[in-house]
DNA sequence: AATATTTACGAAAACATTTTCGTAAATATT
DNA sequence: AATATTTACGAAAATGTTTTCGTAAATATT
């Protein structure tokens, strides 16, 4: 395991070490020759050369930070998929940091990234960010940066979503054609864009249906699975319940299942279910679950693909753009199809 | 956003480069009076070290790579959660690389991880791994190792697993238990030792209950969806069928779901079904889901927390050792309970 | 007062590359 | 034959740290 780079090649070779470096990037100025004979130790010695000196020097990493709330989510790990891929195609690597909804550790991590360790981040901010001060100033330094999903419209860069008022009208107009008049809207945070997006959608379809809003059918649920599970209980054993429950994420779905197996309710006849998911097995639950489905993997791809064009052209801002990718509605037995 | 490093703030501060250094690490070479001039200036300026060039001269990234065959996957999902919880604790950082479970991708990853990059490996090789040239010459390169999960017991390292063998036998004893006379294995890979081993389990509880052991029931499915989805097809349409399925793995099992669905077969009168399980939501399958639960984020942190401690103690190479941690079974209708 | 020790800092090497620039020799051009 | 150009390489600077070692001044010890 003696240790093997361009100095020590050079010695053996009798060459330079400008003469290897060159040799091994097929630079012009060295003869055919010399390569061969460069190329051949190089591989028999195993070299490759040290990316934290060549970073160094070419003042760029070729490595990006992922920053996500959660991984043991469909969605985030679909969206990761996408963007690894992508990665892996144009020769990036991909740091992962999970915030598990913390401001804190959001800024904690932002920090950290502030050290020339990436040149670029792909971001979905957490549940509880509220400003967005950690996120210039990691633009300051040079970062170039691209949301997903979960963005600061405050930001000027681009935005990767998908179209969560139209999908958001869809599901509770699919609610509506479905028999239900009294329709829940399951909220993580109103902190959140995409999470707003999705309730206007919601409120656009009871409007269009001249069907009253009634905020007390908006439930804030937050992050905690039992605060969650307490709050849809609370809503499902409040006096005039309500027949239909659109949840803005998956888990808040499946916290209504468990609500309902509890209380005895029977989905669709007692409650009609839908929400946004990317489960594969949304067809086996009992009753199938109605989704709203995102491109995760497209999304994750199309913001990989954005930030990496941006980071070949060197130093060029990333301009403000919302891209936004449709989602799908599949109607399955929790709305009564 | 001009350019802040220590030679910036050292001629600001018409001090040297080395005591600006050794001052924001606090030396006790430098006067607390000084100290204060360069915190605060270095504060001011937002300075970060630039962690390649400390990198570099320190010869340690603070870097692991987690290299793992899918990532949505809930076992993989939670693994990556345990570490990457571990990581942050002690400061060290995450690159992530899915092998999509192509043993040329394993290599190509493999390869680009020779440069210095990391410290250190955490690693679920991927099915069609069958040799181990490529994880040998990565820590030829003095890089340390630990296995999780999908595990090469030729190489001689930590390695953290499941008690698969006593869970193959315990889900195996349940579906007899349960009435089932014609038990199939579903395999992913016969050249995974954990499937191996899963595989030996259930055929250990064959013999303590007399039942022979056919090989017609052992079903090797792979990696590719509708094929597993054929070969299931075929397993339960074929005469004599099989009155129960011991699933290797979670997607091998709602597959057979599927089947189901399409055959018209009944879970759990027509067929049981058990099978390794990290998903959220067995219990609202339809019918709910027998499963053999992993710790998973338990099987992370430990397989990180290993690694860091051999990286803080440096060069000490990772003894070879096994940790088994339980899995834990939790019957439902799926096997008739 | 002479010597020893401590304090507080700076110069420079080291980490492993990449890249600019200089140049001797070989070849081409007039 | 004299000059211009090309070929093939090397020296050295540069990237931004960390760390070793040297040392002048201040303080302590005899």
């Amino acid at each position: 395991m003696s240790k093997v780079n361009l100095k020590t090649l050079a010695a053996e070779l009798g060459v330079s070490v400008s003469t290897v470096s060159k040799a091994l990037q097929n630079s012009y100025e060295i003869s055919e020759e010399t390569k061969q004979r460069v190329v051949t130790l190089a591989k028999q010695r195993n070299f490759r050369p040290n990316v934290y000196a060549s970073s160094l020097r070419r003042q760029q990493t070729r490595t990006i930070a992922v920053i996500v709330p959660e991984i043991a989510n469909n969605f985030f790990a679909f969206a990761i998929n996408g963007i690894e891929e992508i990665a892996q195609e144009n020769d990036y690597h991909v740091l992962i940091y999970l915030t598990h909804d913390s401001y804190e550790k959001e800024v904690s991590i932002c920090e950290h990234l502030q050290s020339g360790r990436i040149d670029g981040v792909l971001m979905s901010v957490s549940t509880e960010t509220n400003d967005y001060e950690h996120i210039a100033k990691l633009m300051d330094k040079g970062i170039l940066l691209v949301f997903f999903d979960r963005v600061r419209h405050e930001i000027e860069t681009a935005k990767v979503t998908t179209d969560d008022f139209v999908s958001g009208l869809n599901a509770t107009e699919h609610l509506i054609e479905q028999g239900a008049k009294r329709i829940a809207y399951l909220s993580l945070s109103s902190k959140l864009s995409i999470d707003n997006k999705r309730k206007a959608g919601y409120m656009e379809a009871l409007l269009k249906h001249n069907i009253e809003f009634d905020p007390n059918l908006v439930v804030a649920c937050g992050n905690q699975q039992h605060e969650a599970y307490q709050r849809i209980k609370e809503l499902l054993t409040s006096p005039n319940r309500t027949d239909a429950v659109f949840a803005s994420v998956e888990k808040l779905a499946t916290e209504t299942y468990m609500v309902c197996q509890e209380l005895g309710l029977k989905i669709p006849n007692d409650l009609k279910v839908i929400c946004f998911s990317n489960t594969t097995i949304a067809s086996l639950l009992n009753p199938s679950l109605s989704t709203v489905v995102q491109p995760a993997f497209e999304i994750g791809k199309q913001a990989a693909n954005i930030l990496f064009q941006h980071l070949e052209r060197k130093n060029i801002s990333i301009l403000n753009e919302n891209i936004i990718l449709k989602s799908v509605l599949v109607a399955r037995e929790s709305t009564g199809c």
